[in-house]
DNA sequence: TTATCAAATGAACATATATTCATATATTCA
DNA sequence: TGAATATATGAATATATGTTCATTTGATAA
């Protein structure tokens, strides 16, 4: 028997704050652009730019975001700095979200 | 075959959107512990309200977001709205987040 | 019809967040 | 070492969002 919490207890408040904030990091459509870019494979931070065709600094303070939150993953190799998606959460979750929109 | 996005593929920028503005909902703690609470079964506003200890405009403010997001559904008896969660899309959604939250 | 109760709404405010610009840091290569 | 390149960071700004207060809507029951 596993102990992870059931969806029908109610977690406590830190927790709920955990989750809320997690889910806030794939409340926005820029970051859930660059999982999606990394979603093929890793990435250094210019080539997401340019997918994107969005601003470096807007990039780098986004990926910030990611880093913390423990979604993607940083390898450095030379001057460039390769991001990859962390786990397959990553990938369910936004899985699950697109089912409810698609319906 | 079906033709359901799959993670690999960037979607267009509109379900991009829809895509961030469903998880922004699941991104606040309110919102979150008022799915939580729903989660036994249907309950009218004010219930939920004591339940949270917050006011009754907050969370009539915080249900018509969840209403338009078709995350819940709503039933009239006489002066009292029930609500109930809409899918387990809800569910599996919560689940995966708190799957990652924990490990 | 009028009084009462439950829920919804709008405006106002405070806080949070995303982006931009300018600059700093860190690595490579000459 | 110094120039060049890739990325990160901080401050500033504009916009979005959550909560509160006051009020309105809608339904019931007297």
């Amino acid at each position: 028997m596993d102990n992870k919490l059931s969806f029908n207890e109610m977690p406590d408040s830190e927790l709920i704050f955990e989750l809320a904030d997690l889910f806030k990091v794939f409340g926005d459509s820029t970051r859930l652009r660059i999982m999606y870019a990394l979603s093929d494979g890793e990435l250094p931070v210019m080539e997401i730019a340019e997918a994107l065709k969005m601003e470096q600094s807007t990039i780098s303070h986004q990926l910030r975001v990611l880093r913390q939150n423990k979604l993607v993953r940083v390898r450095r190799e030379g001057k460039q700095i390769y991001y990859t998606l962390d786990d397959d959460h990553v990938k369910k979750i936004i899985e699950m979200g697109l089912d409810h929109v698609l319906e």
